[in-house]
Parts: C-alpha cells; sequence; structure tokens
DNA sequence: AAGTGGTCTAGACCACAGG
DNA sequence: CTGTGGTCTAGACCACTTG
C-alpha cells in the first residue's frame, strides 16, 4: 500500500475512531510531516484523497475540517459506485439463471464484442437485510471472465473476479433511469404493476479499458435511497 | 488560474477538438512537459484531474487513454452535482413563490440555524427543452443569501450567489429516494398521481463548511436519464 | 530490457482566512 | 501580518506493461 493512502488510512480511522463531529478541525500538516515522518506533499494527498471521499473539506488559509455524513441508511455512492460499504448492509443474492450465451445486440455493442462471441449470462435478486434490493441480468465476456457458477454468483461476483480470476477492474459507466415496473418485475420485488424503479445500466471496463461487464439493475424504489457527496471545485 | 488546471484544460480541449475516440492513446508525459515547459509531477496532476472527470483513463506501464462518454441525452452528474454542462440543454425556470419567512423543523434543521431565522423560500418549476424537468423548492439562510428576487430566481440563482454576492459555494449532501407523485405534483407535472418520481433533498455548504441553502426537488421520471462516471481505484 | 506512469522528497514560493 | 493550506519544481526511485 502507498505510503499517502496508509497515512489517509490512518487519519480516517483516527477520525473515526473519536466520532469526531462535522466541523472539528484536524492537526495542522506540520503535525502530520512529523507525525508520519514524511514530505508535505505526501500528507497533503492523502489528505485531498480524504477529502474527494468526503470525510473532511479543507479551507485555504484556514485549516481542514471533519465532514460526516449525517443520515442513516443510504446507500453510499461514492466513486466506487455502490455497494462501496456493503458491510454497513446485510446483502445477499438468489441465482435465478446462470448460462453461457450469445449476447442481444445491444449488448454486444456495450461489451464490444461479436454478437457470435460467448458471454455468461447472470440472472438474480438481491436482497438487502431481507428484503428485495433489486433484479439483476449481467452479462460478463466470457473471455476474460472464463468461468463461473451458481455458488460464486450467489456471493460477490467481483470479489470473485478480481481475487481469483487476478482480473484487474478499472472504472465503469453508469446510466441511470426512472420508470414503472412491468408484471413481471413487480412480481418478482413483491411490489405492484406501475410502481416505480430505478432502472440501472452499467459498463465495468478492465484498468486497461476493456469493458468486461454489462449489467441492468431494477431497483425496488422502497429500498432506494441513496447518498451522494460532491465536493465542488475540481480537485 | 493554476497551471495544472490550464493544462489540463488544454489537454481537454484538444480532445474534444480533434474529437479523439476512446481508447486513443496521448502523448507520453515527456511531451506534454516540454509543450508546456513544466514538471512531470505538473503534468500528472493536470491528467489525474482529467482521469477524475472522466475524460481518460491512466494505465501503469502503458500509457493514458481517451475515455468518452457514449450516449447523449443524458444529465451528467459529476462531482459538482448535477448541470455541470447545463449548456448542453436548454434549462428555464418558473418562479412560483418566493418569500421570507422561518423555516420548518426539518430545514432548520439541515441548515444548523434557529427556527427563529429568516430564510428566503423559492418555489420554482424547472423546465429542459420546454418540458417540464422539476419541482424545486428551496430555503436559503438569509444572513448569507441576503437578497433574492423574482427575477433572479428566473435565472440561475447559484450563479447569482456566487458573483454577485461574492459567497463561495464548497460542497454538497445528495440523498436521492424513489416515490410516487401526489396529486398536486403530478398536476405541476402535468402527469399523473401516483406516477414515478426522484426526489432529491441537497444541502449545499460553503467553502468554509456553513451550509446556506438546503432544497427538496422532484424531477419528472420522463425526463430523468442520468449519467454519472466511476473511476474505480480512489484517485 | 526498455518505456511509461507514479510516488516521494525538500524546499521555494504563492494564496487565502482571520485576527 | 501571521498561520496555514497548496502549487510547483527537479530529480531519485519504484511499479507496471509490452515486446
Amino acid at each position: 500500500m502507498l505510503k499517502y493512502q496508509q497515512i489517509a488510512s490512518e487519519i480516517q480511522q483516527d477520525i473515526e475512531k473519536d466520532d469526531l463531529p462535522q466541523g472539528t478541525k484536524l492537526p495542522v500538516l506540520e503535525t502530520f510531516m512529523s507525525k508520519y515522518k514524511t514530505s508535505k506533499s505526501t500528507v497533503i494527498k492523502a489528505l485531498s484523497l480524504l477529502e474527494r471521499k468526503g470525510l473532511v473539506y479543507q479551507v485555504r488559509g484556514s485549516g481542514i475540517f471533519v465532514r460526516r455524513r449525517n443520515r442513516k441508511g443510504y446507500i453510499s455512492f461514492s466513486n466506487q459506485g455502490f455497494s462501496d460499504e456493503l458491510s454497513e448492509f446485510d446483502i445477499t443474492a438468489k441465482v435465478m439463471e446462470l448460462d453461457i450465451r450469445k449476447p442481444p445486440e445491444d449488448v454486444a455493442f456495450n461489451l464490444k464484442i461479436h454478437p457470435k462471441e460467448d458471454v455468461y449470462y447472470v440472472r438474480r435478486i438481491r436482497y438487502i437485510n431481507g428484503q428485495t434490493l433489486c433484479l439483476e441480468e449481467s452479462y460478463y465476456n466470457k473471455s476474460i471472465v472464463t468461468y463461473l457458477n451458481t455458488e460464486i454468483a450467489t456471493g460477490s461476483i467481483f470479489d470473485y473476479i478480481s481475487n481469483a480470476l487476478g482480473v484487474k477492474i478499472g472504472f465503469s459507466d453508469l446510466y441511470f433511469h426512472i420508470q414503472k415496473l412491468n408484471q413481471e418485475e413487480a412480481q418478482q420485488l413483491q411490489l405492484k404493476k406501475g410502481d416505480p424503479k430505478l432502472f440501472v445500466e452499467t459498463i465495468f471496463y478492465l484498468n486497461n479499458g476493456v469493458p468486461f461487464d454489462f449489467s441492468k439493475v431494477t431497483y425496488n424504489y422502497q429500498q432506494s435511497q441513496f447518498f451522494f457527496q460532491s465536493t465542488g471545485h475540481s480537485l
């Protein structure tokens, strides 16, 4: 782990351990420099990371202050996409379908592959604290995600991909829509036809820019409470 | 403007001017260093900024590549909050109410003021390309936003606040919910009761951490297409 | 092995907030 | 004016990808 990440992580832990309230001033840079025996630039880099994560805000000429989330029960929506801190919630999944097939046209387009190439198709229902959270349909480029089974898909597929397959996940594009549930979706989410839904299409890329997963997720509107922290000025 | 911002801006313009496709490799760092007569660190800082903005992705040991937005008609949702690039759309507003009043309890709480202090209350309907985009109710701390009138509120209130009042806007917290429209909202958005809505509560802070605006916005689900780019690894 | 991006440092200098 | 955060530099060194 890089030094500035390590420092950021320790400062974050200190903030959380002491449960510092919003607006608390952190020590001056000099303090961190000597505490971690490092240069000013590295300390600033660590703190900038925390600022982007929404943990602190920096006021030039004044100091660095703690920024806190004020509401509970929201799914955080940081730059990792969702489920950054799934640990806060109890998330489980039930696999409805899993097979190898040829991708539909839109999927092939988004994954930038030929419609003749194989993809893994997975359909799951995911639960949060025992309630239906979402319906998920995912297509994985089989030449990248070389193997998948029901047991794996019951847990976190991404953990499996990055840990077991050694594939490095990069960035993603998310497209959000608000729509109405159709009959089938309503039934699976235990809601009514015509009820609201959040529908998200996501393309996940490897760190070298190759798309490997295209997924369509329909969220239960009753569980769809999201939280997002903006940092304003382009850091 | 800072040097690294200037460089980032110029590189961005070059990318857009030449309409470089996704995956195009940018020149190596050395090229930028001599072109802008600057140090390696500064070039990296500029490119990291562009990476966070979703314009490029960096692959260690390989190069820096262009990343592009693939779909049109989505409202971008960068770290500035929404309406980063309102220029892409034609956004107008109709002011329904504007007055000075005492804040309801939840508003006072979120603005961290006493319920006896004055706030500006503004209710607007905003339009995008002539269609109803959202209903907006905003409360501004009057001790910070000292003056407001209907003419100002017809345009961009934030432009007015930052330019005319010289107030420096910092960061914001956004809370998203998916809900159903009630009768009154449906009527104003020209939709039906029970139709989906995206409901967003936002607290805006000054750059020194003081909250100055609390707003509740109800979006027309038919216009609610948002786009978000995740950068994955914590930059 | 060569090329390329990225970290880290030490120090000069700048920009802003607040008394 | 002082304190504090932030930029910028030059260069050493490291980590990853590609051939």
